[in-house]
DNA sequence: TATTGTTATACTCTATAACTATA
DNA sequence: TATAGTTATAGAGTATAACAATA
């Protein structure tokens, strides 16, 4: 609830080195890896207090997606894929496992390997959440065109699974 | 220091489901949210190996940067613009005041306010920091042309700064 | 009274190692 | 022996509240 009252008054002009935005201009503010944190930060900073509605967070939201992807990834693929340790996925799949949302399933041809997949409910769960992500998304996104938006979406692609192979 | 042995062999042929390359196809995938965090995730991962050099992380670069930009910025400002807490700020200037990066000085204008500059040994270390981080971040956009990485930038600048007028 | 910086504290996230069951 | 999952634990990162100095 920090209302930081706008200064554009006399005493802006007796002291405009008082404001953020001056340091838009700094070196740091142009560096791509700064941007793409920020970004990222004000991107997730709203999804999670949008997800939590639905007693979800980012981490779990993406997890119950891949289970819903149809794609019947095993724990292991769901800690490479989200670059998270095997141990962080236990975890994230108890307690969407423990609200009926997703399951553990044997992998019949390893069974070491638990497949997750989504119940109905999960299902459903998904598809709120996925509003919600889109809409908390759009509204980062708000600054940009709808060709601009698929344009990062395209050159964030390519960055972030660039580096995917095995190190 | 784990080794992911490469599984191109005879087994990864008869058990094809196995690699991340197929959830590359999933909607989540395909979400500018979660690809923003693993691009940065891809970058700050790297420049935080690189940057260990220097007994450096990315935050605590950051910090340096700010401090060498000749803006001279507040702690205050500090922890606005990089969407840090205020006493996250004390803690990282702390520790690069006390190996002699930078100085804190008093506002004459708000003897409140610490005003962070570097010293002659913090403006070296900035430089060293600064071509590791560059080089970091050439290698995470690898992929992308030099047109592609500034269009990019541009993108997550607009993005990036669109959240940053009070709330 | 409000704000900057500080300290202390707790909570979350992340990383590591050890254990089990399967292979 | 190697791998998937699990558990426990410690460390880093983050958020909150209270305090001193200054405004």
């Amino acid at each position: 609830m920090t209302q930081t009252a706008r200064q554009d008054n006399a005493a802006a002009a007796a002291a405009p080195e008082t404001g953020i935005e001056r340091l838009y201009s700094s070196e740091l503010a142009n560096e791509t890896e700064f941007l793409a944190a920020r970004a990222r930060s004000v991107g997730s900073r709203r999804a999670n207090e949008d997800l939590a509605a639905l007693d979800l967070k980012v981490r779990s939201y993406s997890v119950l997606s891949l289970a819903c992807s149809g794609l019947k990834p095993s724990q292991r693929e769901l800690a490479e894929f989200l670059f998270l340790d095997p141990s962080q996925i236990v975890a994230l799949v108890d307690a969407l496992e423990k609200r009926g949302a997703v399951k553990r399933k044997a992998d019949p041809r390893d069974r070491r390997s638990n497949i997750i997949t989504p119940t109905a409910a999960g299902k459903r769960l998904y598809a709120e959440a996925a509003a919600i992500v889109q809409n908390a998304g759009n509204s980062a996104l708000g600054a940009l065109s709808p060709a601009e938006r698929d344009q990062l979406r395209s050159l964030l692609r390519r960055v972030a699974f660039a580096d995917q192979q095995p190190a």
